[in-house]
DNA sequence: CAATAAACGAGACGGTACGTCGAGTCTTCCT
DNA sequence: AGGAAGACTCGACGTACCGTCTCGTTTATTG
């Protein structure tokens, strides 16, 4: 009678039902991608029924971020290795999951449900890309207060820009990723960018509006 | 009675007759928002037949491409301003049609297909990433010859940076961009990287921290 | 409460809900016509769905063919009269359900099908022609036990004449049936055929025609 | 100039081509039958245009009606051989063109048609089954006046009555007929309904209603 | 003997119905 | 009592065919 021992047959979604749902939705959505999972291909998959999936979820949406947060154990340790370089090689080592073809299909069909669905987007922005975003925030913070970034740089400019770099290479370019590319990517544009002088880029920065285009040559 | 003066009464889908299509397929889109967007709806708002649209298109996703491709100009024009980074605002100042919700979706939907269907992915890559790719690529080219770029610089990694970060914001984090957005990537994190002097950023890669240099080459 | 008693409100197709897409199926037919009969149409007024109807029944004509064989009751009772005649009349009494135009119309659709497809052609001659075709065939075999059939007539050919010769005159000729063209086939065709004397025809053959009997022997 | 010696290379309708477009329905016909018969399958095969089509006919049932009316040489030749029996036979002999599956097929179309289209039945009775139908009532009536029929028979009714039970026996029952059916119908069912002596069924006629079905046993 | 008007093939067009598929609801059985 | 199974309504999908139309081209008759 106690809930934990009637593992195998237990009827109800509690747990590890919930967990084989989320499973079956992942590697349904993983397959066919967001556009073409259905409702009826999950419940099929999970051996459960379509009404099950009604009465727990509003929709595939609902389901599918359940899904993804608890699929993805995103486990947003701080990892604190005591520099910048450090922090950012260790929190994108996995490349947040991109390093397969699948997570790559998985994660393009997300996309897709963000654009397509305000609600999902609201709910996976809050609890997926949410603690993400803090955790990349804190970890910038600790740079900046060990002096590696330029108290004139802004943070919510700089800490999701590594992330898109190598999405944007990965969705439009078609690239697969690995850890070179991150390193890269962190050594020749996080880090200037996180490093340079406001004065450096200052003039560039008013050349265009203000200043003559000779002007700016000098400054290369 | 000359075959190229009767413009307004021809009936096949030549020009003007595509873009009343696309106006069509924009105003929908507009009205009633990707999802309930139906090819029937644009049919008769076209005073088409949906096999008329899809003769022609595939589905929603390629004629809403078509349609907001058609409909803003996205001119790749050069646009040689003479900086870096008038180019590059030239170039962002329309973000690539990704100026209002309904263009974000109809692109997001791109991703799910990009890493779908090879076949369109290759297509998609060589007739719309390309162009702007190779628009890109001379610009920051034109950089380097005025000596605005060092030449340690990788240019493969830093041209489609800009685009990276924009989208990323758009995207994942669900931020409407305007333009003084896409000036600030440039002035913070792109002309930055560009202007680098290498030496610095290995300075400040490794000033203000509590690890060594050394420490920190071994991550490499 | 008990489940036999909600009768009207049961949304399963099961006896009642069927009677109600038949009927709503004979209504349409006979308000627009075989030809402007559509299964949208068909859906509309019986509040059902098109996957409802193409679930159960291939396209128009089977649910057609459904629809009359159950709005007209058709009972195969033998109808044991005592005498052929009567026999006959009791079972042509409704003509099969080729009594109405609309009728006529749906019955002929599956002569196109029974020479088409073999497999509706077995169904069909084992589900339906059988069926009457055995019940016609014990009505003969009693006629002759009562010894109202001469024992060289053949009954496998007798026994679907009536039938042929009618159906002959509504299908090619246009006529629309009654109950007294049944009996005047059964009385001037049928009945002859069935008491004729062998050598009365014989001699009928012969007599009052210029060639001899013997040149018409060879013609067999 | 002469239109019977440009006989290849005429592109207007006439004659030979027409003959064509007439053999290109006929086949697509009996390929697919009347439902699925369109006319751009007629147009492909004929390698015609649809508008030419059009511009001749008014639709596929004015061009079916022709195309079988030119194909079918339907020679209503009166082959007076001297008796009915011989007559019949010999208007028989080819079964009316039911001899080979293919020619049922398109038999079996033209049903449908019949049954379908009011307008190409109306066409079809007047055009095709008239003059047969004159073919075999003036055999009759040759046969009534060499007295090889009964005064009191109704040659309306029994005329008719053999291509109905052949054709039944057809499209019904799916036998492919050969001469010996038709032979044994004449002679067991034609002859004898235009042999038979009015006051041998008299009694059958009127016993199911007026007389006791006792007293007709007494007529076998 | 070119020029012209008619008729042609080819096939796109607007429209209508088709038959299928998925979403979300509901009922029935089963455990 | 709650879940599996799956039928249901609704609505959009993408396809097929109809009958009309516009294209160029070819043919037979004119100037």
């Amino acid at each position: 009678m106690t809930p934990a021992e009637t593992a195998t047959l237990r009827p109800r979604i509690e747990g590890e039902r919930e967990q084989e749902i989320f499973e079956a939705a992942i590697d349904v959505l993983a397959e066919v991608g967001y556009d073409r999972l259905t409702m009826d291909a999950v419940a099929a998959r999970a051996k459960a029924s379509k009404a099950t999936l009604y009465r727990r979820w509003n929709g595939k949406i609902p389901l599918l971020i359940d899904a993804l947060l608890n699929s993805k154990e995103h486990s947003h340790s701080p990892a604190d290795t005591g520099t910048l370089r450090g922090d950012l090689l260790e929190m994108f080592c996995g490349m947040g999951g991109l390093t397969d073809h699948d997570s790559v299909a998985v994660f393009g069909s997300v996309v897709t449900a963000l654009c397509r669905d305000e609600e999902f987007a609201a709910a996976f922005r809050t609890e997926f890309i949410g603690p993400k975003s803090a955790a990349s925030h804190a970890m910038f913070e600790r740079a900046r207060a060990r002096g590696e970034i330029g108290e004139h740089v802004d943070l919510d400019l700089l800490a999701p820009a590594l992330a898109g770099i190598v999405m944007h290479r990965v969705f439009m370019l078609g690239e697969l990723p690995d850890e070179g590319l991150v390193e890269r990517v962190i050594d020749q544009i996080i880090l200037p960018a996180a490093t340079h002088r406001p004065d450096t880029v200052a003039g560039a920065r008013t050349s265009h509006t203000r200043t003559s285009p000779r002007t700016q040559k000098d400054l290369t």
